[in-house]
This record gives C-alpha cells, structure tokens and sequence, in this order.
DNA sequence: GTGCAAGTGAAAACCGTTGTCAAAATCGCC
DNA sequence: GGCGATTTTGACAACGGTTTTCACTTGCAC
C-alpha cells in the first residue's frame, strides 16, 4: 500500500548493517526523495513491529533498524566501525538463558544477545592506517 | 573525596535491581539530600567509568545502573516486572561469543548478554491477582 | 586570610523521538 | 470519470532523558 514504506524498506535492504532513523532518512532525501522525518520512523516502527526489520540500541541510546535475511529468532555479529553484520544463530545460547531463568524459577524467558568485533576489512585498515 | 558520589553509590547498593538516574535523583531528594539531577549523573557515569557499577540501557532508551556484587565480568538475570536482578556467570556464551567472532574473522570481540523474565514473585502476584 | 583547583547545581541546550493536525494521496463505490 | 470517506503524509511543536554551561561554593595549601 504505501510506497514511502517501501521505499524505507529498500534502503535497509541495501544497507550491510544497522542504520538510524535519521540515517536512513538523510540518506533518502540526498537521494532527492521526497518525505519526511515523521514518516521514516513510522516507517521504521511499522516494519519492525511486522518483523521485517531488527531493532536494536546502540550505546548511546539511538534505535537503529537491519533488514535481516532470516525471520527466525538470531543473533547479530556487528563491526563496531563500519557496522556491518552478520547474522549468526547461537542454539547453545539460547538454551543457556532458558536454563539460567528456569533454574531461578523465572518464566517467560527472553534475552538479548549482541555481539561486537572489529571486522577483517577494518581492521586491516587500522593496521595499514 | 565526593560524599555526594558516595551517597549516590550507597543507594544502588541497598537497591535489588537497576534504577535510573533520575530514580535515584528522585529517592535522594525524598530523603531528605540536597543534591542536583546534574551531580546524579556525574557521580554514576564515574561510577560506571570506574566498572564500581554497571550500566545497561533499557527498551525506551533510559540508562539504569546497578551496584554489582562481583567486579568481574558477568550477566544479569532480570525480572521484566519488578527490576529484581540476579548476577549470572555464563562462561559457555563467553566461549561462545568469542568462537562466533574469531569464526567470521572479527577481533578484539565484545559481546553483550542480558536475560529478562518474569520472578517467582511476580509471577505469583500475577497469578493470585 | 588569600589563592587556586575541584565540586556542585539551576537552568539552558541538545538530540532522538513522538504527538498534532491539516493537507494530500488513495480507495471504494457509483 | 466523479466523489466522498479513509488513510497516509510531513512540517512543526512538544517531550524526556541526558549533557553542557557557568556562576557559585567548598576544601586544601600556603
């Protein structure tokens, strides 16, 4: 139905890791798209809540949003330089944080799981900087 | 040197979970302490700087510290209801993470872990209710 | 007491995000 | 194609947590 959606959409598949709200919308409008700020994140926020896009905080607080290849329950692997990820799925982790809540007789079970590295394509570049 | 700091320390330590900044600018202030919202957030950021408290951010963006019983690296096992959190050691996901990382070539691997579900008691005090 | 560095806090700035609301696009129906 | 109803859009204003600013106070050395 709306093609602004779409379009948001497209960007993140496009894109090898997670990126803003305002990311994406600069990005957008550099390209001479015509939308607003309002819209990406309703944008955003609609994708995410159908389960086509990932969410996740970065440290200083901002959501940022991942086009992911797989609907099912994963991890990310992400490059704390340029960003990108990869998507890894961690079956022994998810059982750890079963196990860890049911053993202090918690219920309804969730976890968030993230891992950080510099990538290979980085960190050559660090050493040859 | 600070007594404001050690004040603020000494309200995460009687805590059972994470508070926010301004929880504990809030329960200082109903005590009776004259202190400002500013010198809340100083005290914990050095705090956090120090590893004297950890930090971790919640689903709507807000920093929550917690005064942790051990320096070492560990994960937290919180109730999603009450807040009320238990230190977990995980040394399998450590391993885990790190076999994912070096596994895509990454370096210098980080990883964060949390664990959310609902306590004994809430769970109880959800049911009777 | 004097001088200086560190600590403090009220208020303002900041910044990502969310709400408001009128204009514009789209749909369903004839 | 015409037309009213519904949905979508986006400029702008508000919001809320955090950070910065800056003038004032406190503690310490001399």
């Amino acid at each position: 139905m709306s093609s602004r959606r779409d379009a948001v959409h497209e960007i993140l598949r496009q894109s090898e890791g997670f990126r803003s709200a305002q990311d994406v919308y600069a990005e957008m409008r550099a390209e001479g798209a015509k939308i607003g700020l309002t819209t990406v994140y309703r944008a955003l926020q609609a994708l995410a809540d159908n389960g086509h896009v990932d969410v996740l905080r970065t440290d200083d607080g901002e959501s940022v949003y991942r086009a992911c290849a797989s609907g099912d329950h994963h991890h990310h692997l992400v490059c704390r330089r340029c960003g990108r990820t990869v998507e890894v799925a961690g079956p022994a982790v998810e059982r750890w944080a079963e196990a860890v809540g049911t053993e202090h007789g918690f219920t309804e079970i969730t976890h968030t799981v993230e891992v950080f590295g510099t990538c290979p394509a980085c960190s050559a570049a660090a050493k040859a900087g």
